[in-house]
DNA sequence: TCCCTGCGTTTTGTTTTGGAACTTATGTCA
DNA sequence: TGACATAAGTTCCAAAACAAAACGCAGGGA
């Protein structure tokens, strides 16, 4: 099955999932929440490979999850933004954050 | 990065989609809330394939989501229940479920 | 002028996935 | 007994996704 078709599966989690069912369109759900906005800064933080960003960013931007804003006309630079549907996941991210805290601890120090 | 990396990322949310950050471990996930335990009824429920669905429910297994259970002796039958750990990601899913109904419309009728 | 920043795109090779057939152990029907 | 069914995987190969690193481009600043 391809993400395209999970996109009008009958059940609403598969829908969502088709849009945020991977661990970096969360990723950088998790940064937006933390505030952050530009492409740097998201390809720093979770250190994905900026292809893989640039993807992820032009579908959030497609499903209306975020909005790609201006935020400098010159040089031309966009900034992406959450939208009040980008918003709505923010509770399903709580949740993964409380249960990493309880049941993933941290083994080693990532550098990342 | 890699999947092992994220383990010991410094963010719990990270760290929790080191385990469920795809989107075939949370249609299982979805499919163990909806009562399903055994291979073939996740199987045919998410519409993934019989490879990657064993491969995805070892994962949950080693990582306590999922405990594999002999439910048959004669012939040897195993299936997966979910543990308290995994009973704990169901409000993320509750989330998913809410906003795919809102937010995701189905415009065209799926066959599974 | 040459280097720097911010936002991507391209390239090349590796890894993961999809799809379908195959396996193993037992049970069931005739 | 033989033929077929069932459940839970495993194996194979081609196709798709990904990682890593270099490149492109449009200004800005020294």
């Amino acid at each position: 099955m391809k993400w395209s078709e999970l996109s009008d599966n009958w059940c609403p989690v598969a829908r969502t999932l088709s849009v945020v069912g991977d661990r970096w369109t969360l990723l950088i759900l998790r940064d937006a929440y933390l505030g952050k906005s530009k492409f740097e800064e998201f390809a720093e933080s979770s250190g994905m490979t900026r292809h893989i960003l640039a993807e992820r960013l032009k579908r959030l931007v497609e499903e209306g999850v975020l909005e790609r804003r201006l935020y400098s006309s010159a040089p031309k630079r966009y900034d992406y933004v959450l939208t009040e549907k980008g918003e709505e996941l923010r509770p399903a991210l709580r949740v993964m954050k409380d249960w990493g805290k309880k049941h993933m601890p941290v083994r080693r120090e990532a550098k990342a």
